[in-house]
RNA sequence: GGGCGUGUAGCACAGCUGGAUAAUGCACCGGCCUCCUAAGCCGGAGAUCGCGGGUUCGAAUCCUGCCACGCCCGCCA
């Protein structure tokens, strides 16, 4: 709680000087309890222990004694060793009501580029590739609740082998061609007809299959072969051909994001950076660098061992023909990326970490900084890896219409009054947030299995759960407005705040306290998932106020609860907002 | 073989810049709807924190060895 923080801070450090210690690194020492209940803050007394000659008990103790009184403390007290600081509720109510959730200075405002996502344009999304997006999208949306002024951005690979082999494929094969390939393999899902998408990833998935055994196959690889090399020395014809081939699809990939509220801010082209000369440029450069080596086909690379990569050393920029490599590419678009005000992140699968390493340190080798990396872990199913070469995939288009479909069936059975329009749009949202939600929840770096019941599980721990915390205060608003009256008109003279307090009001109250803090430790650590279990918590710890205080009694409105629930309701919309769950007002 | 990551109740997962009784959800047991949405609230039971050593007043957390799983080690993207 680092409002408590602040203030308590300097008194501590008083305390401990007149019991004659100084110099403690107390802004580390000083830490957010552990449990609700042991207070808010908490100094361990261990370390000065000996430097005292006293228990560490005893200096708790004796501590607590010696802070002196503020209004913002509530409770010290000494036990087990550590000195316990419990914020005063009725401060705290102060510090809501003037600065709000805030906790001060959040004056941060940086520039901010995060590129994700950025899939191959080649077929549907599928859940395994959805984990970028989602951790993407989701560190873009806390970065802008934080203050943040960030741009989403999504790098097209429009070049190299895999749109290669789609525009191949599209240019050479008839719909019966493709049918005669796939046969045997599971049908298209009439469900997506006209989602190009859908569709044109068997034109891939066919080509696919012919590369590897068809009497042709020598053929088409040497044809696609020229393709790739065309596109890698910025044929414009070429790469036009690739564009049409591959921008329906991503069209019907972005469709899909959208649908779980992805957007983008800009899309940037890989083969920019070829055509305009930035790669040739990049490595002239590169070769001008004393790691700089030379195999004997003539492709170059840089000695990364010389600079403390372990493993494979060698890191090849440039092939025995000329042309660019994927990461030397990347390296480019880096630097352009370098040349705009502000921070990198990129959201990366752990299957990029050397390659990440290898661009981050040739960054360095030229001056620029690395880009911050999110990596992640990929979703796979029980059944094992994702593949949609061996058909075990989970398309995200099918995933979300099965969420909202069994959302549908939970709002029917629980609140049959309403009528299918508004089952459809409360089960929309309730599909998708809790497929955001199921992904979001989990720390990046740990593997992630898929499972249905899991992803389309409604209860606590949940979107929905969050969601219908919200819609609860949403309905309190309503039923006042409706039965007493504005509820502007009813708070605008301030509130008073009762002496004694309920428990669950005062929990409520805590955890509203620490939102902020929560919100800076999600951006600033890259890690969306301790932001999602605080909004649990506050979801929780509302439901819990509810329970307890009735802000509307025999018509009778209790101004003083309904400020809380107003500040609540405000603060779990913008929270849901950064998580990219849709908040509704009823559901 | 080398590099990186993961291993915590039956299941899933948090905590990992060292600190108290290891948090949460599902499942399990028991309470709570004449009152603002029970997709809820309250309580209970359930954990040798993968295994062995070490550092420390104190280790799930740091070091080390081992085991299991995942990813990577292309002049592919």
């Amino acid at each position: 709680m680092q409002i408590l923080k602040a203030v308590v801070q300097p008194l501590i450090s008083q305390a401990l000087s007149t019991m004659g210690v100084e110099n403690l690194p107390l802004d580390k020492m000083l830490q957010p309890s552990r449990e609700l209940d042991q207070g808010d803050l908490a100094l361990p007394c261990f370390p000065f222990s000996k430097r005292l000659g006293m228990p560490p008990n005893d200096i708790a103790e004796a501590l607590a004694k010696h802070v002196a009184e503020h209004p913002a403390i509530g409770e010290v007290n000494g036990v087990n060793g550590y000195l316990n600081i419990r914020a005063n509720p009725q401060w705290l109510v102060e510090q809501l009501m003037a600065i709000g959730v805030q906790g001060g200075d959040s004056k941060k405002n940086r520039a901010v580029l995060i590129e994700h996502t950025s899939a191959n344009p080649n077929g549907p999304f599928h859940v395994g590739r959805a984990r970028n997006a989602i951790l993407g999208d989701t560190l873009v949306r806390l970065h802008r609740l934080y203050g943040n002024d960030v741009t989403a951005e999504y790098y097209v690979d429009d070049m190299g082998k895999q749109v290669a082999v789609l525009a191949w494929a599209l240019e050479h094969l008839s719909e019966e061609d493709v049918a005669a390939q796939l046969e045997g393999k599971e049908p298209a899902n009439p469900v997506w007809k006209g989602k190009a998408d859908h569709e044109r990833v068997r034109w891939y998935q066919a080509a696919q299959a012919l590369r590897q055994d068809s009497e042709n196959s020598k053929e088409i690889e040497e044809k696609i072969g020229t393709m790739v090399h065309a596109s890698e020395h910025g044929d414009e014809h070429v790469l036009a051909s690739f564009e049409s081939a591959y921008q329906p699809v991503l069209d019907g990939m972005l469709t899909t994001l959208g649908r779980l509220g992805i957007n983008f801010d800009r899309f940037t082209k890989e083969s920019i950076f070829v055509t305009n000369g930035d790669v040739g440029r990049l490595m002239e450069r590169l070769g001008t660098l004393e790691i700089n080596g030379e195999a004997d086909n003539g492709a170059q690379f840089l000695d990364l061992g010389a600079r403390g990569l372990k493993g494979k050393t060698e890191f090849f920029y440039r092939r025995g023909d000329g042309s660019s490599l994927y990461a030397t590419r990347d390296i480019a678009y880096h630097m352009w990326k370098w040349t705009m005000e502000g921070d990198l992140i990129n959201v990366l699968g752990e299957d990029h970490k050397l390659q990440a390493k290898q661009v981050g340190m040739t960054l360095e080798e030229l001056g620029h900084k690395r880009p911050e990396v999110v990596f992640y872990s990929f979703i796979k199913l029980p059944e094992g890896k994702m593949s949609t070469r061996r058909g075990n995939v989970v398309f995200m288009d099918d995933l979300l219409e099965e969420a909202k479909e069994q959302a549908a069936v939970v709002v029917r059975e629980l609140r049959p009054q309403y009528d299918e329009e508004k089952i459809a749009t409360i089960a929309e949202a309730v599909g998708t947030s809790a497929v955001r939600f199921n992904i979001i929840k989990v720390s990046p770096e740990k593997g992630f299995t898929f499972r249905w019941e899991d992803a389309l599980t409604f209860e606590a721990g949940s979107a929905p759960f969050i969601m219908y915390s919200h819609t609860r205060a949403c309905s309190i608003r309503r039923r006042i407005e409706s039965d007493v009256g504005p509820i502007d008109t009813l708070l605008e003279h301030g509130v008073q705040s009762p002496v004694d307090l309920p428990d669950s009001l005062v929990t409520l109250l805590r955890i509203l306290s620490i939102h902020h803090d929560c919100l800076e430790k999600a951006v600033n650590d890259h890690r969306p998932h301790l932001f999602a279990e605080h909004m649990l918590r506050l979801a929780n710890s509302y439901n819990a106020f509810l329970n307890e205080c009735y802000i509307l009694s025999d018509g009778e409105v209790n101004q003083f609860y309904l400020w809380i629930s107003e500040t609540a309701r405000s603060v779990m919309h913008a929270g849901m907002e950064g998580l990219g769950l849709v908040a509704l007002d009823e559901m």
